[in-house]
DNA sequence: GTATACCATTGATATATATCAACAAAAAAC
DNA sequence: GTTTTTTGTTGATATATATCAATGGTATAC
């Protein structure tokens, strides 16, 4: 289970993200005060979906995904989050429930901030809550490019798509070692595991990537980024 | 094209929006005095995706669907828009475009908003803007349902699902006339015309629905929920 | 009223994708 | 170090779904 270490303030969080950027010395220490940090082991469950909302994390260290658990096991992931970035839900002011779940791939450090916290800044600053609704609106604008990724693509742009995610935004290198299992590439991409390989396989044969255990190689970033637009 | 009929009072729209019942008077009157209506006939486009976003409209006659347009001309139909609601669009505070498009089903009355206007109220009235964030995160939650459907369930779930919230959430009848055509309903379940007639077809064939033309009548719910929930 | 376009329907067929099963390889447990 | 469990890989097969093609109906244009 989670070890639970309360400290007033935690070092590693400077609280940099853009998002905060809007508030005043004084909000800050407020907030200060009443986060604290949680330590998970890779594998445990951050916030899981359904369960009660009660705290925002900012993940300070290690890589955490974010996804939709469907029936039948059968899940989707939604993105990977990594340090200086924040989970929240869109549970927040609804149900104050998780639509989705969290959980750690590695060692993971999180802060938590107390969702009143969070309310009570949206009250006082209107910066803040500015800022706040674009951050909103920014996950929104990604979340219907991954749908049109996910239902008008077929598989092969569907791993293109998933290998640039990879690729460009969390690792920023064109050669990667990733925590994500086969299932987890196959969970993003919205097809079995046996299929993901399959295309994986392809891609390699054609000299598109290379990809050993879990380092990936991206050789022909137009060819993938062809795919992914075609479809 | 559309028949602009400026006005500083539209009657048709008393703005009885939830969201907006958290403006002061003095509020209300400012919003009434820079919002004008606009008149659509059925089939022209409200908003265009990757247009320039610089209203925010609100339906008060008529219904109009909103879209995402795919490569192709494939679309998903996120949802159908009915009087008293609002549209707007995640490119509110990012990049100001439209990230769908919306058009008119029929003859459509909509009041248009200024932006502007709209991102005082947030500056200057801290319950809507607490309201705002919780209509976007209502808008996520819908979506998370949205793609769950459209991704893990097949053809005849999504068909279920489709009737079920045209039947509950835009009729509120178990018999309806739509001024949805096959392919409408086809993009509102990620499939093809095609396959969406034979699926509904099917249903006909086992007593679950009647459909003639565009009457739909739902004789079977509880099988359609099951159909919707096994997927 | 006839011609023209668009929408709905159906069947035959092709294709994409999942499922099942077997097995190899790696990691974890003992 | 061996056993056990998980993860990855491959092939054969089944299934879901799209595509193509043909046809009838219905609305619209002229």
């Amino acid at each position: 289970m989670a070890k639970f270490s309360k400290e007033s303030h935690c070092k590693n969080c400077n609280i940099r993200l853009n998002l905060f950027s809007s508030l005043t010395d004084e909000e800050l220490i407020k907030i200060n005060e009443t986060r604290y940090e949680v330590s998970f082991n890779a594998g445990e469950t951050i916030f899981k979906q359904g369960g009660p909302l009660t705290h925002i994390a900012c993940v300070t260290q290690g890589m955490a995904k974010v996804y939709l658990e469907g029936h039948k096991s059968k899940n989707i992931i939604l993105k990977i989050v990594k340090p200086m970035e924040m989970v929240g839900g869109p549970g927040f002011q609804v149900d104050y429930r998780h639509h989705f779940s969290v959980s750690a791939m590695s060692e993971v450090k999180a802060c938590f901030i107390d969702v009143h916290a969070f309310e009570e800044m949206i009250d006082n600053n209107k910066k803040f809550a500015a800022e706040f609704v674009k951050h909103l609106n920014k996950i929104t604008i990604l979340l219907y490019g991954k749908m049109q990724n996910l239902i008008q693509k077929q598989m092969h742009g569907r791993i293109a798509e998933t290998l640039l995610y990879l690729s460009n935004v969390i690792y920023n290198n064109s050669k990667f070692d990733t925590l994500l299992s086969r299932q987890d590439i196959a969970d993003m991409s919205g097809m079995t595991k046996e299929s993901a390989i399959r295309i994986m396989k392809e891609l390699k044969e054609d000299g598109v990537i290379e990809c050993e255990a879990n380092t990936f190689n991206i050789l022909n970033k137009d060819q993938l980024m062809t795919l992914s637009q075609t479809g």
